[in-house]
DNA sequence: CTGAAAGCGCTAACAA
DNA sequence: TTGTTAGCGCTTTCAG
């Protein structure tokens, strides 16, 4: 009825290949999981003859015998706008080690989030899971792994206890020399947007602006930290808040380059000069921070080498090859570009 | 040696399940693919008894018997910027059909692309395929997968042969309606940064500009027309060279938005105000034309819904319910912003 | 270092 | 409308 992938010529199995080399089928087996114990001219064989042959192995089968698929599971919020760069850190690590990745996007506000990723990881179709923000900051979803006993590698995640995987970046410091450049151009007034209060690596960068402040001796004035949602418009709220202050601060810090445009925007239809009366700074160095005039100066997280990193990890503990502990902490790195210049003279 | 997925309390299979309702297990099999067949009480006990029983069936099982594997792929060019609305799509019609999404990121330009393809069709770890632009244009993919007989979709492509199934938008006619848009403003000389050559969506694109210019009785000149590349970089030098002509173009239309953001670059530099001195046309919509100042105007391609619809009629198709044509036309829409406007006085 | 036999959980073909 | 019987191609015992 369905239409089946065709096979002609009929598709090579191990006993082929075995029968070829004159083996077990056990032992091509074996070189086809690298296992130990092969001698290796027999190894050599038994390669040549899968060439010679055409011989590839068969998925399914080999999940179905061993019980694993093969496959990295990536869980990460629909709207994410970082997700290329995780996905092609992953995919980077899958090469070559016969790992493949699905991909599972959902609302990381949907109450029936526990009950989907219960689903998804019991299919039984992946054998670990990468998780990123904001689901990764969730506990409940970290609990129900443990409970599942399922392998899993957070990025941007502190973590809660040693035995969890993670990947992060140093947001704090990062943010602290952020602020600290601002205050070196000369700004006093420095306005702060923060980022959705759901994302823990959202109040880490908060943390290390309050740190460049405080080290640059300048106050944190209260009415110059607003709650942003990570959203373009959260950022325009924002900076239509910020500008009506007094003093008019003449840097806004905001927790991401969205937020960051849409700072920009409010400030060119406010004729402000950017950034002669105005300076802006973002945070991820997404595409569109080079693409806005004038460029965004903003920080760079390796999102791609983090998401290797992490995938790597996992396909190493699947394997049982993996050390007991992994919390990798990876650095960010300032990219100053048009947005932020000196503090206006009579400021 | 590795670790295995837990499987505590022991997994419920589907003798289990036969037991538990007394039928056979292929009675079992068959609600579980909704093949027919099957009397309605029937049916219902064992819906309920896997309920109860907390049964989930094992993929690689099924897919070891049954030579699918529920599983499509989605091959893209890895630096395509689109390719999230394609993913959401796809994955959209996944949902609730027991398919799920293998993504394969590649180069277009790799010599080694068709062995790559090659390799991902074989594995065999997909079922069918989804091609997007700019794989999607590749004859010789086409070729390679013709012969191997497998199932395939592409999106923003014009068949072939009739046979081949295809999702595309009405790029040219958008392209007409933009440049009428222009022309109804009052623009005369009207530039054009074509896209990618490789890209043949990118050339009706044009092809829509000229329909465009001829209707509404104005000259294409040459020297308005400059060659692009898709990126951001390729419109910042059509805008560079574009704007030393003379006349000067009142307008750009470029054939993507990544281009237009170029050009808008280019524009704020001299203090080109935008539109009064300069209008500025793109297409895609993508989320950068909203994010940038002024907002661009642009095409709406309804990507994420073109992806749905190739990925289930795919779906269909591999499960023999398909017809035998599928050429699909779905409308794109001119979303006009804030970048086009009246064209100056004294031109 | 290598092999024989027994399944993994499901579906296909045929029978009833 | 349902059941029976063989496998799918591989890995896993466990025995050499």
């Amino acid at each position: 009825m369905a239409i089946a992938p065709p096979a002609f010529p009929p598709r090579k199995t191990i006993v082929d290949v075995a029968k070829a080399v004159g083996v077990s089928t056990k032992t091509v087996s074996r070189v086809l999981n690298r296992e130990p114990n092969v001698k290796p001219a027999t190894r050599d064989r038994i390669l040549s003859a899968m060439k010679d042959l055409g011989y590839r192995p068969n998925s399914p089968a080999r999940m179905l015998a061993s019980n694993r698929t093969y496959l990295l599971g990536l869980i990460y919020n629909a709207s994410s706008s970082y997700i290329t760069s995780i996905q092609n850190g992953v995919l980077a690590a899958c090469r070559g080690e016969h790992y493949d990745l699905l991909i599972y996007p959902c609302r990381y506000t949907n109450p029936e989030l526990l009950n989907e990723i219960r689903e998804f990881v019991q299919g039984p179709r992946v054998d670990g899971l990468i998780l990123v923000p904001p689901i990764s900051d969730l506990e409940e979803v970290h609990d129900l792994l443990l409970e599942l006993e399922f392998a899993k590698v957070a990025i941007s995640r502190e973590p809660a206890s040693d035995s969890e995987w993670t990947v992060c970046t140093n947001d704090r410091e990062i943010c602290r020399d952020m602020t600290r450049h601002l205050s070196r151009l000369g700004h006093e007034h420095i306005a702060f947007i923060t980022g959705h209060p759901d994302h823990k690596a959202m109040s880490n960068r908060y943390l290390g602006f309050l740190d460049g402040m405080c080290e640059a001796g300048l106050e944190v004035c209260d009415s110059l930290v607003v709650q942003g949602e990570n959203t373009f418009e959260s950022g325009i709220d924002g900076a239509v808040r910020l500008l009506r202050r007094k003093p008019r601060p003449t840097a806004i810090f905001c927790a991401n380059d969205h937020m960051a445009a849409g700072v920009m925007k409010v400030a060119h239809e406010r004729r402000l000069d950017i950034p002669r009366d105005l300076s802006i700074a973002g945070f991820d160095d997404m595409p569109i921070a080079a693409r806005v005039w004038p460029q965004l100066t903003t920080v760079r997280q390796p999102l791609e080498e983090m998401a290797l990193l992490a995938a790597r990890q996992l396909i190493r503990r699947l394997r049982g090859e993996a050390a007991p502990k992994f919390n990798k902490l990876v650095g960010a790195e300032l990219v100053i570009r048009q947005t932020t210049g000196p503090a206006p003279a009579n400021s």
